[in-house]
DNA sequence: AGCAAGAAATGAACGTTGTTCAAGAAGAAT
DNA sequence: ATTCTTCTTGAACAACGTTCATTTCTTGCT
């Protein structure tokens, strides 16, 4: 054996993404994989359990640089004395973007991957990583000086999360020309403005009870 | 020929949407198609293009039907005498949310639909539904005494629009019993009461160059 | 070195899928 | 009745995910 199961594994991860990244989750295939890694088809069944175990694992690694992305952009702004909390939710918005634009497949395909209905297998790795980011975003949110509970603060910084998220890839998803990364970032200097002024008059965001019908 | 090419067409997508919905976008098989509406194979190939032309054509009702359910939601609070802007708001967010939980199939994959990477064929079609439901949001928000001038108010209404899907579809992304549900409300509770707290004091909402590097 | 037992890799084979298209059926027109 | 046109059919094809009997390699022992 030449290489070591790990590496092998690495090898193997590395082209399903770039596949995944170049043509969606449909230009992975398994045959691909193995004339691309110089194995056997059966030698992928063998590392992982099936197309979807690939596909898995892809997304945590791509989470996990996602979350790196975002702390590479905090400690950025630390080093530069930076500490305004609308610079810095601007930075993270801002990071999430380009993390969208130079995952121009794989991330859409982690996103319709988490969509298919039978189900989730090990929800916690992957709510462990959005943790992460939350955690980021509440940061930030703890060193402004805002009025806040720990609770709301939680709230807050998960749906500013969403919310961008929401931005990002709709945006995307509609069109892909420049004209579209202008919309996003018109929408996410006004949603952070929003937030900021919002945020700062403090008070408490209880239900209003016009949700549900 | 008994049937009409137009009630076949119909009846087909019912029956698509009907798959979709209960087995996501992978549960939409020409033959299973072509057995339950007692035609042949062949014959779904005559009425669409492909199998992605009766997902295109299921995913224009399934938008048509949010747009009527908006539109429906705003009439129910006219009619009630209901003026308050964050109370329309909250409606408007909570007919997505239970539009979203009523097509717990169709609906995300209409979006992983969407973000495929070969591409968008008839965009118009697509964002001229769009177009309406950021005129009714856009409605909401020049009726409530907020002062931006209309190019603002359309980037508010688009944000607004964004953020809501974003908590909703990454909501039940991440899980899908009740706890979630609660948690989606107080993110959207918490988004309007923000909003409407931003938008009051007015001003613009121009780029602050922090969004790029 | 030789050898046996266990582990890992292989790719032919199977069942399903989307899609096509020659052949046939049905209808319309003369 | 006959021709022409249009629609319908389902067998056939290629491509896919996945399995598993067979082969190949590795390891431990004498």
């Amino acid at each position: 054996m030449a290489l070591d199961k790990e590496e092998i594994s690495e090898r193997v991860l590395v082209i399903a993404e770039t596949l995944i990244n170049s043509g969606g989750m449909d230009n992975l295939k398994a045959r691909t994989i193995a004339e691309q890694a110089g194995i056997s088809v059966g030698s992928v069944y063998n590392l992982f359990s099936d197309l979807d175990g690939v596909h898995r694992a892809v997304n945590m690694r791509l989470l996990d640089r996602l979350g790196v992305a975002g702390a590479a952009a905090m400690a950025d702004l630390r080093e530069r004395g930076v500490t305004d909390a609308r610079q810095r939710l601007l930075a993270l918005a801002g990071a999430y973007m380009r993390f969208v634009e130079a995952h121009p497949g794989s991330w859409p395909a982690l996103l319709a991957f988490n969509r298919r209905r039978p189900v989730r297998t090990e929800p916690d790795a992957y709510e462990a990583r959005l943790d992460l980011l939350f955690e980021i975003i509440g940061g930030v949110l703890a060193g402004g000086d805002f009025d806040l509970d720990e609770d709301t603060r939680g709230v807050a910084a998960r749906t500013l999360w969403s919310s961008v998220h929401g931005i990002v890839t709709s945006g995307y998803a509609a069109r892909s020309d420049r004209r579209q990364a202008d919309e996003i970032e018109r929408q996410i200097d006004l949603l952070v403005a929003v937030f900021i002024r919002g945020l700062e008059r403090g008070g408490t965001f209880a239900h209003a009870g016009t949700t549900r019908s």
